[in-house]
RNA sequence: GGCGGCGUGACCGAGUGGCUUAGGUAGCGGCCUGCAAAGCCGCGUACACGGGUUCGAUUCCCGUCGCCGCCU
C-alpha cells in the first residue's frame, strides 16, 4: 500500500508530540479519525464512500440534531439504505421531546468508540457539531448539573452583577467570557456554586488544543459553494417531505423539546406551521440562519490547528482519494504527508 | 406645462443648525466545557447633485436631476 509506506518512510518526524521523552510509550492504540466541516459541505456523503472502501470503519454522527428519532430528512441524515451498509452511531438516539446535551452525546460517543474499537475496526467521526466534537476527542471533563443553584441563579435579572459574582468565585472562568453572556455565565456559576468546585478547574478551556488519538481531517469548499449547496439542500428536502415531517412531529403529544425545536429548517418551517410567515418566508429565513451557521463552524473548526483541511473548488466528491489516504495514514499511525508541498519534503 | 411632496450608508427607517453622526435587517469578523443547528461580542462614518446663507448644514434658501401624487 503505497500511501501507508509514504507515510511511514517520510513522515515519521511530523508527528505531534503526543508523549513527552520522559513518559513510557503508550499501548498502540488505533487512530481514529474524525472528518468535519461546515453543514452542506458533503461530509457524509464522503465520510459513505470512505467506508464503502476501506472496510474497517464504523461512523460515529457527530451531530447535535442527527440524534433525534423521527428528525430524519431535515437533518440530512443517512438513509436506512446507507446505515445498513455501513454502521453509523449516535443516530436516533433520543426522542424529540427529550433534551439532549453534550455530556449525554460524550458519554455515547466514548462508548460507540470504545465498542468499535473492541470489534476491532476503527471509528471514522462525522460531524459538525464543534462542542460536541471536542468533547469526545479531547475527553472533555464535563461538570454536572446543579438544578438548585441554577435555580437561584435565574432569578436575578443582571447578567453583568452575575458576571462581577463569578468575578469573585471564579476569575479564571470569569476572564473567559464577556460580561454580557448570560447563558455561559450562570451556567459558570451553577457548576462553581453547585459543586463546590471553580468551574475552571474542570478544563483549561477551549482554547487549547492538546495531541488527540484522533486525526482530524477537514473538508473545506469555497463560501459561495457552500451557500448554493445549502440553498440545493432545503429544496431538495422540501420535494422530499420536509414540511410533512414536521407536521408529525409538532402532532405528536409530547412535542418536541426545547433543544430539537431549534434546529434549523424545523424551527422556520414550525413558525410557519403556526401562521407566523409564509412558506416563502420560513425558507428563505432558514436559509439565512444557515448561512451563519455554516460562517460559525467555519470560524470554529478555522481555529483548530490539528486540523488537516483537504479542500476542492467544487464537488467535494474528488476527495475521496485524499481521505482514503488520511486514513490510510492514520492507521499507520501518522498523519499523511501534506497533499502536494508536503511530499517533496520527504525525500 | 403648473402645483405639492419626497430623495439618508446593501436594504428598511428615524432625526437634528454644531453635542463624534438613532435604530433595525442583511453582510463581514470574532468568541464558546451540560440548550451549541443555540447563545454572545465587535465592525458600517450615510444624508441625490451644484451653489448660497452661516463661525458651522445632512438639517435653512436657490437651482439641477430623479421619483411620486395632483391639476390643466
Amino acid at each position: 500500500m503505497p500511501t501507508a509506506e509514504r507515510a511511514n518512510t517520510c513522515v515519521r518526524g511530523y508527528r505531534p508530540s503526543a508523549m513527552s521523552p520522559g513518559t513510557p510509550e503508550p499501548p498502540p492504540r488505533p487512530r481514529h479519525v474524525a472528518l468535519v466541516g461546515t453543514t452542506a459541505v458533503g461530509k457524509s456523503a464522503l465520510a459513505l464512500a470512505a467506508a464503502r472502501q476501506a472496510r474497517d470503519i464504523e461512523i460515529v454522527s457527530v451531530d447535535s440534531m442527527q440524534v433525534y428519532r423521527g428528525m430524519d430528512i431535515g437533518t440530512a441524515k443517512p438513509t436506512p439504505g446507507e446505515r445498513a451498509e455501513v454502521p453509523h452511531h449516535l443516530i436516533d438516539v433520543a426522542d424529540p421531546w427529550e433534551d439532549f446535551t453534550l455530556a449525554w452525546f460524550a458519554r455515547a460517543a466514548r462508548e460507540a468508540v470504545a465498542d468499535i474499537e473492541a470489534r476491532g475496526r476503527r471509528a471514522l467521526l462525522v460531524g459538525g457539531t464543534g462542542l460536541y466534537l471536542r468533547a469526545v476527542i479531547d475527553d472533555l471533563d464535563v461538570p454536572g448539573r446543579y438544578p438548585e443553584a441554577r435555580e437561584a441563579l435565574e432569578q436575578d435579572p443582571d447578567t453583568v452583577a452575575l458576571h462581577g459574582r463569578l468575578v469573585d468565585l471564579d476569575p479564571v472562568a470569569a476572564a473567559r467570557m464577556e460580561p454580557t453572556n448570560r447563558r455561559r455565565i450562570v451556567r459558570a456559576l451553577e457548576v462553581t456554586v453547585g459543586s463546590g468546585r471553580p468551574f475552571s478547574s474542570f478544563g483549561p478551556g477551549l482554547d487549547v488544543y492538546p495531541a488527540s488519538r484522533f486525526h482530524l481531517v477537514g473538508v473545506g469548499l469555497p463560501h459561495e459553494v457552500v451557500i448554493a449547496r445549502i440553498e440545493a439542500r432545503y429544496r431538495q428536502q422540501m420535494a422530499d417531505g420536509f414540511l410533512d415531517e414536521v407536521r408529525r412531529l409538532v402532532a405528536d403529544p409530547q412535542g418536541l423539546s426545547r433543544t430539537a425545536r431549534q434546529a434549523l429548517g424545523y424551527r422556520e418551517l414550525i413558525a410557519h406551521l403556526d401562521g407566523e410567515t409564509s412558506l416563502d418566508e420560513a425558507l428563505e429565513l432558514a436559509i439565512r440562519r444557515t448561512r451563519r451557521f455554516a460562517r460559525r463552524q467555519r470560524s470554529w473548526f478555522g481555529r483548530d490547528p490539528r486540523i488537516r483541511w483537504l479542500e476542492a473548488p467544487d464537488d467535494p466528491r474528488t476527495l475521496l482519494p485524499a481521505l482514503l489516504d488520511e486514513l490510510a495514514a492514520a492507521d499507520a499511525g501518522n498523519p499523511a504527508p501534506e497533499p502536494d508541498g508536503g511530499r517533496a519534503d520527504c525525500r
